[in-house]
DNA sequence: ATAATTTCTGTAACAGGTTACAGAATGTCT
DNA sequence: AGACATTCTGTAACCTGTTACAGAAATTAT
């Protein structure tokens, strides 16, 4: 490995005239500086980022910790936060909590010896107080935990209510719903959306809502049992779009016809809406936009700027396909 | 931040004891071993990674490097290597290429400036001479270069023929194969195992055979072309499952029955795959176990040790599911 | 010509760990 | 008791950049 003493004595200066080269700052004169990006080519010489770290107290990387990556929702916002941070020079270390507590607090004690930046996290089972004696920049996605964490989400409930109410629409009489994991924030949100819909509707039961995991394989399971014991069911909002593909295949096992007798729609509009047979109807999240709001908030605090808002919350849209379309 | 000064001033010891105490190495009389340790509680000492991987030239940080995450493959991948290594203490960097080589060499030299013990990647791009210009291990997922680099992948071969055999099998009288990226290995690999089984028969044609690019819209087009100027085609072999859900939506715009009219098998075994209507055939792969190795070889290459072997290929397993059932 | 600036360069301390080496204390063996 | 091995601990150099500070050289102002 070259260093910068080797670079230094093959241009007859010394360290700091190279480091100044390198970093574009302070005096150096042209000829010099010449010299030693001469010599710096010649040796193939790049910088060692970890002393650079070590001195500067800071690392170009910054820490990501989702639930799970293979859940189909977070590879496109990895994506976008990576889009946008790369062009920032950071590079991201990725970790899966399962939403495991002691996890997630295993990681970012990682992260933070690490030196890393900050912290982009899915989470909803740490606090605000856990949260904030990591003394770093975090930034919350997907789900918000306190109004003083800096967070991006978006309006769950509002999707929960443009679902129920387009189930509504296309003339479903009896809307049941399966409902995300029980301390998961914006499961409850959306559940609350539905509630604002038909809560207060005579034929309204709680019997029409059962809990489904956001796993799709749960979901058929449970699906399958509801529309056995309620079969004047005939629309359903899931929670998430996985839990609609196990409705679908619920309503395929039962010979359940959709749209026809079974009106369905999810939510977050995976790539895979468009694939299935009928088209899942659901609810768009702005995915890509999200990521990278929180890139940028996560780059704001990291860069000692003062944020214009601690939360940002973005509008969902409903996306109508064949699964819920009966007019 | 607390250093190790700190701790061995509170604890009066030296710096050297501290660190004997932290690595659990050279002799510490017990009483000073407890007492630093109740210190280190007490200060709630964590060590600064970046100073202990300027001086071991290690970072216990590994880089993965794939074409993009969003392509829903890759995650399971991510996924195994980080439970694997994760108990060996590692974390990961993960980057995005989109199979430019520009950006493959750019995050490499970021990673060897990072001091990251070593990397896995997804790449055809890079050639033997190129990784090697590194000098840090690398093991190549899902796609070999070169017999001397260490890799992981499966017999894409051998997947070809055992899917367009079960084609035959089910009777089919013109197969078809939607092939991947021209110069992805293994979308060749299938190609060629495809050619192993038709390339014979008196009815094949080089017509049979179009281009495909992994992607389900691109496939979705090329295979209503297809199927429009070569009505009598009644099985498909797409070259992967992306493709193979974009020859299903195909058919089912064309009108055409799956798999009465036309029987469809993909590659890779993703998750949706059963998610579909009909569900989808395809040639599974031992994703978990692939990830597994990879980072097996990579945390042996890393330990200094000796490879067995260079390359790992393994099998893959024919899932038949209703796409391709006629009989 | 002298003073005041500005440009340029080098020395050495610093970031926070690890470890070679030396020396002291203790234990074991003739 | 003396020779030797073993246990324990501290000092200081080292890893590789960055930068405060000082001093020299060149330029500009008076």
């Amino acid at each position: 490995m070259t260093t910068i003493r080797d670079v230094a004595k093959k241009a007859n200066v010394s360290v700091a005239t190279v480091s100044r080269v390198l970093n574009e700052n302070g005096y150096v004169n042209e000829d010099t500086r010449k010299r030693v990006q001469e010599v710096i080519q010649e040796l193939n010489y790049k910088p060692n980022a970890v002393a650079r770290s070590l001195f500067k107290k800071e690392s170009k990387t910054i820490g990501f910790i989702v639930p799970d990556i293979t859940n189909p929702f977070f590879p496109a916002l990895v994506r976008s936060v990576e889009d946008y941070i790369n062009q920032k020079g950071f590079t991201i270390i990725l970790s899966n909590s399962d939403e495991n507590p002691e996890k997630e607090k295993h990681y970012l004690d990682i992260m933070k010896q690490k030196y890393v930046d900050g912290v982009i996290m899915v989470t909803n089972t740490l606090d605000h107080e856990q949260i904030s004696t990591y003394s770093m920049p975090i930034v919350l996605l997907d789900r918000p935990i306190h109004a003083d964490v800096p967070s991006v989400f978006v309006d769950n409930r509002l999707g929960g209510r443009l679902a129920t109410e387009h189930l509504l629409k296309q003339g479903c009489q009896r809307i049941a719903h399966i409902k995300g994991p029980e301390k998961v924030i914006n499961a409850d949100d959306r559940y609350q959306g539905y509630l604002d819909v038909v809560g207060k509707l005579p034929w309204f039961s709680k019997q029409y809502i059962v809990s489904g995991n956001y796993d799709k394989n749960t979901a058929m399971e449970v699906t399958k049992k509801l529309l056995q014991n309620h079969p004047e069911i005939d629309g359903i909002f899931a929670g998430n779009d996985m839990m609609a593909l196990g409705v679908l295949k619920a309503a395929e096992q039962l010979g359940i016809k959709v749209p026809e007798q079974l009106a369905i729609i999810g939510f977050d509009d995976i790539d895979l809406t468009e694939m299935t047979s009928p088209e899942l109807s659901s609810v768009a999240q702005p995915v890509y936009e999200v990521g990278k709001k929180a890139a940028e908030m996560l780059i704001h605090l990291i860069e000692g700027k003062n944020l214009e808002k601690k939360q940002y919350i973005f509008d969902v849209e409903l996306m109508e396909r064949k699964s819920s379309k009966r007019l």
